[in-house]
DNA sequence: CAAATAATGAACCAACCGGTACATTCCTCA
DNA sequence: TGAGGAATGTACCGGTTGGTTCATTATTTG
């Protein structure tokens, strides 16, 4: 059952909801297509669970980074590059993802489960602006949710629209520049996102 | 035949490639399916027409801004409320490059006519940054096709990701707010971003 | 006008695909 | 050992869907 998850998974991410075919997934397992139906009931089933799954895996992971002993400035460099390496490694959440906002969230609205999940992200985030705001090196009045949104944006389009992107720039970028937004850069916007002195806004 | 491209852009925008349906792009056609493949011969025939269509128009509008026309910060920031504005006014145009995503970009990169596209986006980056760099506003040493792809993150995943994010967050956010990114954020975002006075780096 | 070509209508098809019927085997447990 | 449920294999079905056949009607053009 835990095969049919994983290359349901994998299936899903690759043709999407709609595209995905329970034959093929059926083949690539060591089961049958009877089971998939004695377990997940039907295609969405099979489709719903796989979204549970992936998204539980991702809190996991998420969890321990132990940023309370690092001064905020580095911590939230810490958040940031572990969130654009988790991204960029895990090809086929995002993908899930990306195919869920096309079915506009029906499924994800489904589950119960999901849903309280990302409120840990922001409390890490949450935290750490918190600090920073104390002592004075990140400035007051932003909300942590607009922050998480940042960093989520950035890593997330990374890898999301790596293809359509790397296609219309890729002349320029014949060097070995992976034609995305480098991690660095990431780094660099969302600090200075949080930072105190900058110059007039607007 | 534009009818046709049309409707079809809504079908695919909404649905996918794999779920869009000939017959109910022909239902809500005053045409026939016959005429769909007279003219498009299959249905990868007319999702590509349709890409490329959406494309040529995306461009279109994206031309004229005259921002030479205004101090670099102020272009700038023009140049992010109006890419802010026009992504968000345009869900299937974004809804369709997911899609293409999805497919990995196989349909983008069939298409010659769309690659030169977005040469001018950049044009127009590197025309604002390079006099802001110049007159001491900007901090030298970015590549604009970085600023451009900042750009386009925000504004694009503030929409593309709209479903999902909104339902993860949607108990914090059961004030007004739209549960995305906001403008003003984006803007400040890239401010700072390109800015010259900051803190150090790292 | 005639010939050729573009445009169109209606019914049809074959493959695909999600899902099921039915029978059978395996496992658990008293 | 035997009863009952869990697990599984096989073969099949019926609706859907991309795509087509054949015939007919406009429309252009020499």
């Amino acid at each position: 059952m835990a095969e049919i998850l994983q290359v349901a998974t994998h299936e899903f991410a690759d043709k999407g909801l709609s595209g995905g075919r329970i034959d093929a997934i059926a083949a690539a397992t060591r089961t049958s297509k009877r089971m998939i139906y004695y377990y997940f009931g039907s295609k969405d089933g099979l489709y719903l669970a796989v979204l549970e799954e992936a998204y539980r895996r991702m809190r996991a992971i998420e969890s321990d980074l132990n940023l309370d002993d690092l001064p905020p400035a580095q911590a939230l460099q810490k958040l940031v590059e572990f969130t654009y390496d988790h991204h960029r490694d895990n090809e086929d959440f995002i993908r899930l993802v990306m195919n869920e906002n096309i079915q506009r969230g029906d499924y994800l609205r489904q589950s119960q489960s999901i849903q309280a999940l990302n409120t840990n992200a922001i409390a890490s985030v949450k935290a750490v602006y918190d600090r920073g705001v104390a002592q004075g090196v990140f400035r007051a009045g932003l909300d942590p949710v607009d922050i998480h949104s940042a960093i989520s944006a950035f890593t997330f389009f990374n890898v999301s629209n790596r293809h359509t992107f790397g296609l219309i720039f890729q002349d320029r970028a014949s060097h070995a520049k992976a034609n995305t937004l480098q991690r660095v850069h990431v780094v660099d916007l969302i600090l200075r996102f949080v930072s105190c002195s900058i110059s007039a806004e607007q």
